[in-house]
RNA sequence: GCGAGAAUAGCUCAGUUGGUAGAGCACGACCUUGCCAAGGUCGGGGUCGCGGGUUCGAGUCCCGUUUCUCGCUCCA
């Protein structure tokens, strides 16, 4: 079967069983926003659980905060969010093909660069030892003329970047006579900007109000608080300060269900650490979660690194965790080290200092930064991307969600076989006393059969059923999802048993 | 946002040149069976995505719009 099929398959069956519905249905949905269901919700709290308590529990030196959505305003001018998500974004109409109206223009200057670079090139060939490349540059005729060409765009270009003047930008892929790569003509839309952050009015009345955006990453929070976290918790560098909680982009183009939305949810650490320390961070903290993802036994093949050629402007090394989703390997957790840029950028808009004394070396210094962020949304449709499973058997077939049992939603079903003879009630007190440790079902509708599938395509790892045997000697079976075998067992061990398969130290034991 | 395709019951889909809205599964009640789904009887559920237009008459033709899928861009 094709990936397509099955990851259209997989949507339908998120939505059929309860896991994610379209945001706003019944009015037609609302682009690119999704709801989590009954189990859906379960699963995200397990996934958050299971991250949470792998930062927190397992570092001594890692605590958590949980900062407010909305920010100060500067703060976004500081973090470069105010700039960097403002992309001038131009069609051409003939190719269909969307760029990024700076990225076109920067590529003619490297064109102009390129014609002055083979020029010398060549003089340096014939010349040899005796060339001079300064005074070529002064006196030829051709590369002069390109160098002007080159200060005039360059100049002319800045310019209408920092007024922010898009009809300028136009006007300058219209002049240089910029063509699409693919189509091969000058058939240009205006240049468009799209804010990536979105924006909303604080205070109540027009005059006093103040614009603040929805935080689009979750990582200010933390910076913003790293003064406050460090000094009342007393924390020595290295440390780190984890945080769970929804981040905002105004997508231009948001697909491929949830794994790109407007409003999602991040898992994310700042790590401090000593200047100079930073890269020995990164390899652990790269080393660190690929662990993690690879504990859930999903298969190491699933999972790779992409190295980051192009650095975003505040990193100086950035690998991503990809997964091979069934519309192929994509990003579902980025490891950056972000440098000092984030503190230094905060000491310089709040005019604070954000500085940490190290007592070892008796002085004090801006922390360098290690970021682990990770998309609670990309991780859940990773989980059930990697869990669902059309199974052939003997006789029909079955789909069955194969989830990490401590991911599961549903730990247990417990089913009368009969509902007569006192069964139903024996089940019931089974419940009774175990749903205080886990998320119990109860279900007695139609053969034990059907009620095995219905439970396999929520994913329950465990289904226990009372019989007539049951009442005499307190045994019930207990029935595996994946190899569909059972055992008999007595219902006092029944707590035991299911906890020690769904515990989370089982998988933390091998981190 | 641009281009292409799609939208009929909870799900999967049928619906002829325009003429009274259909099936299977699922769901509910009762009966029956009892360890790997689809036994019987009865029942609930759709203004055919939404809004206009053409027509005596529109699920079907035309226009607009919303949402989804695929490609372009960006990223958690």
């Amino acid at each position: 079967m094709a990936q397509e099929d099955i990851f259209k398959k997989l949507v339908a069956h998120c939505k059929e069983y309860g896991y994610v519905f379209q945001s706003s249905e019944i009015y037609d949905g609302l682009s690119a926003v999704y709801d989590y269901g009954q189990y859906g919700v379960e699963l995200k709290n397990n996934i958050k659980k299971y991250w949470w308590d792998s930062m927190v529990l397992l570092h001594e030196n890692v605590v958590g905060i949980d900062s407010a959505i909305f920010m100060h305003p500067t703060i976004w001018k500081a973090s470069g969010h105010v700039d960097a998500f403002n992309d001038p974004l131009i069609d051409n109409r003939d190719s269909k093909k969307r760029y990024r109206a700076d990225v076109l223009i920067e590529e003619q200057l490297a064109k102009i660069e390129d014609k002055i670079n083979k020029e010398i090139a060549k003089a340096q060939k014939r010349f040899g030892n005796s060339f001079n490349e300064q005074q070529f540059r002064e006196t030829n005729a051709r590369v002069l003329e390109n160098q002007r060409k080159y200060n005039d765009l360059h100049q002319r270009f800045s310019n209408a970047l920092n007024d922010n003047n898009l009809e300028e930008l136009k006007q300058i892929i219209i002049d240089q006579e910029i063509v699409c790569p693919i189509s091969g003509t000058r058939n240009w839309t205006d240049v468009r900007q799209f804010n990536l952050m979105f924006s909303t009015e604080m205070g109540s009345t027009a005059e006093g109000a103040t614009k603040v955006f929805l935080r689009p990453e979750t990582a200010q929070g933390i910076f913003v608080n790293y003064l406050n976290v460090q000094k009342s918790g007393r924390m020595k560098i290295p440390f780190g300060i984890a945080q769970i909680g929804k981040a905002f982009r105004n997508e231009i183009v948001a697909r491929q269900f949830i794994f790109r939305m407007r409003e999602f949810e991040q898992m994310e650490l700042q790590f401090f650490v000593k200047p100079g320390t930073e890269l020995d961070w990164f390899y652990k903290w790269k080393k660190i979660r690929m662990n993690w993802h690879q504990a859930l036994g999903f298969g190491e093949e699933n999972y790779q690194f992409h190295e980051h050629e192009k650095l975003a402007h505040y990193a100086n090394a950035a690998v991503d965790v990809e997964f091979k989703f069934p519309f192929g390997f994509k990003e579902v957790e980025g490891i950056h080290s972000r440098t000092d840029f984030d503190l230094s950028q905060h000491e310089k808009f709040s005019g604070k200092k954000i500085r940490y004394y190290d007592p070892e070396l008796n002085e004090s210094y801006v922390p360098f930064v290690i970021e682990t962020s990770i998309g609670v949304d990309r991780m859940f449709l990773q989980v059930i991307s990697a869990a669902y499973c059309e199974e052939k058997l003997e006789k029909d077939s079955r789909v069955v969600l194969k989830l990490p049992e401590v991911l599961a939603p549903v730990k247990l079903a417990v089913m009368p076989l009969v509902k007569k003879d006192g069964l139903p009630e024996k089940a019931r007190e089974i419940i009774s006393s175990l749903k205080f440790d886990f998320n119990c079902q109860y279900d007695e509708k139609d053969s034990i059969g059907k009620r095995y599938r219905r439970q396999d395509a929520i994913g329950t790892p465990f289904c226990v059923t009372v019989d007539h045997q049951t009442i005499q000697d307190n045994t019930v079976t207990i029935r595996f999802r994946d190899s569909m075998k059972q055992e008999r067992v007595p219902i006092s061990q029944l707590g035991q048993i299911i906890g020690e398969k769904v515990s989370m130290r089982k998988i933390f034991e091998k981190l």
